[in-house]
RNA sequence: CCGCCUCUAGCUCAAUGGCAGAGCAGUGGACUCUUAAUCCAUUGGUUCUGGGUUCGAAUCCCAGGGGGCGGACCA
């Protein structure tokens, strides 16, 4: 994983916190009692997992709960009552003066992230959602009892405590604490506070962990809601209705993909998981529903990258009386607000250069940089023998069935992707590989159909869709047989979505919104995998 | 599916053919203003798995597994 400077720099500093992450040792009962492996042939196997650190850690912490209860503390209670969160209180009392003590008590929660035992005081540095706080545990304030109780935490337990807002003699702020209770005893320790979990890995399958300890992880996430949150506004302020449609699909359309194959035992029928949402809300678009939008996961059967899992989420949005000019200006309103809710500008820095998404973004036809790269005029309308031999001419090898608008796409990806580092609008994609987009109304080769980039990586498509019912059962005929000449990643002809294109569809602009990899844009991050809670991995071996 | 890289204590990493180590975490002890607290002592290993070469393998070779990156695939 490459991360700009920028995030590594963050990463350091939130290092302290990273966590250890541990093998699942056996359950305890298993483990031998260490008299009971001496001089036994089993020895040399039960060795490894008693003379474990992990395994002896967990029995220790898990005999100390055993002995919590029959003393009356309950080690995982039920409820607790607390009047701030300590994002609250640094918030509230973050600007004392170093050496104050007040009279505010205060209830708080949190982990135990660092424990510094100085003898009769301790301090503790716990975390919850909205920060980090110090806790003053005096011995002579809380008591014998109470003290010893707090000896005994671990790092990583939850607890909650109460006590007076002060800071220490450096400023340092602090809860000098006059109770303190176990809310959840941890058993699986949280061990390197320094260099902490970097391991991929362990970090993706055990995100837990990982959320604990890595602040920059939980920014990710963060920035992450911002954007669906800025755009679930964005969209209510324009008028759009947020709907839901089906995931399991009789036929997977409205995109190029293959998909995942399920069976519904009742109706005892074959079902796709959907690969798009686009034909259903184009249904509701015929129904009159003028505004909607959907935020959903899409499932697609191919290949894991930096830039793309099998499952992700996309928005799209369908507007009646709207074109593909109107989408554009959608689409910039959409993520200029969205960089602005979760980052606070709409300034950013991809690959070392400044770029303000408020800034307008250029518009390029696809014929044109295609034509530029390789010196010579591309159109569709040329024979395709010509075109693909320029494109071989090119380095970008040719299959037999391919059209000349797919020959011209992929001189396009080949040549003009790698370029497009600022927000910038590709346009007029060929017919014959945008199958529901509308005929560009002044040539009849291409389509009103942009895709935007943003730092190579395509981030949006929309279009003026098609609304002609025959127009519309010509391309999917034409996509059908492609399928059958061996395309597997071709459409099939939708009879219900004709149907309901025959009821009449007003015209329409349509978006459709990449949320992950407008989210690893914003978050500054190059694998998609950052901005995936869980992303897909092979099962782990356990 | 292909290529390259990688896998050592719970975590972060050393040891390059010659006794498997450190820091942190843990354990025992000292300490009432610490900030990755500090100081003293200390437990902990299937070096991913299985073969092979060698007097000797964490290290070299082969096969397999996990992961990363790139490619293929992905409008």
């Amino acid at each position: 994983m490459r991360l700009p400077v920028v995030v590594v720099g963050r990463l350091e500093r939130h290092a302290r916190y990273r966590a250890v992450i541990v093998d699942d040792g056996a359950p305890t009962s298993e483990i031998p009692a260490p008299d009971e492996q001496a001089g036994s042939e089993a020895t040399s196997i039960d060795a490894g997992l008693t003379g474990s650190g992990l395994a002896a850690e967990r029995e220790r912490r898990l005999n100390h709960v055993a002995s919590l209860r029959p003393s009356g503390t309950e080690p995982y209670p039920y409820r607790f009552d607390r009047t701030h969160d300590l994002g609250d209180v640094r918030s509230a009392w973050g600007n004392l003066e170093a050496g104050t003590e007040t009279d505010d008590r205060v209830s708080i929660a949190g982990r135990i992230m660092l424990l510094r035992d100085s003898g009769k005081l301790i301090f503790a540095t716990v975390q919850d959602r909205g920060g980090e706080v110090q806790l003053f545990i005096s011995k002579a304030v809380i008591g014998d009892e109470g003290f010893a109780d707090v000896k005994a935490l671990d790092l990583g337990d939850w607890v909650g405590v109460t006590g007076t807002v002060m800071t220490t003699r450096k400023g340092e702020l602090s809860i000098k604490v006059d109770a303190a209770t176990l809310l959840s005893k941890a058993v699986r320790p949280l061990p390197d506070k320094w260099h902490g979990l970097t391991d991929t890995d362990t970090r993706f399958r055990q995100r837990y962990a990982d959320l604990i300890v890595n602040a920059e992880a939980r920014r990710h996430f963060e920035v992450r809601h911002a954007i669906i949150s800025s755009f679930r506004r964005t969209l209510a302020d324009a008028g759009f209705i947020e709907v839901e449609t089906p995931v399991l699909h009789v036929e997977a359309g409205g995109a190029h993909a293959r998909p995942f194959v399920t069976h519904h035992n009742a109706l005892d029928m074959q079902l796709y998981l959907r690969i798009a949402l686009e034909l259903h809300l184009k249904r509701l678009i015929v129904g009159g529903m003028e505004r909607v939008y959907e935020i959903g996961r899409i499932f697609r059967n191919e290949g894991i990258s930096t830039r793309h899992n099998p499952e992700f989420t996309m928005m799209e949005l369908y507007q009646a009386f709207a074109d593909w000019n109107d989408v554009m200006d959608i689409t910039e309103l959409l993520i200029t607000n969205a960089a602005r809710d979760a980052l606070g500008t709409t300034v950013l820095t991809i690959r070392g250069t400044s770029v303000d998404l408020a800034d307008p973004w250029p518009r390029v036809r696809m014929i044109d940089a295609a034509s530029e790269a390789v010196g010579a005029e591309l159109h569709p309308s040329m024979p395709v023998d010509a075109l693909a031999a320029i494109a071989r001419d090119h380095g970008v090898s040719v299959a037999p069935h391919w059209a000349p608008g797919k020959i011209i796409e992929e001189v396009f990806e080949a040549h003009c992707e790698k370029d497009l580092v600022r927000p910038t609008f590709v346009t007029g994609h060929p017919v014959d590989i945008s199958p529901l987009a509308r005929v560009h109304r002044d040539d009849p080769h291409l389509t009103e159909r942009f895709e935007l980039f943003v730092d190579s990586r395509e981030l949006a498509n929309g279009y003026s869709e098609l609304n002609d019912p025959i127009e519309q059962r010509s391309r999917f005929e034409a996509e059908q047989a492609a399928k059958e000449a061996g395309d597997a990643e071709r459409g099939t002809v939708d009879e219900d979505y004709l149907r309901a294109l025959e009821y009449g569809m007003p015209p329409t602009g349509g978006l459709g919104v990449g949320m992950d990899r407008l989210a690893m844009l914003l978050a500054g991050v190059d694998s998609i995998r950052e901005v995936i809670l869980f992303p897909t991995l092979r099962p782990e071996v356990m």
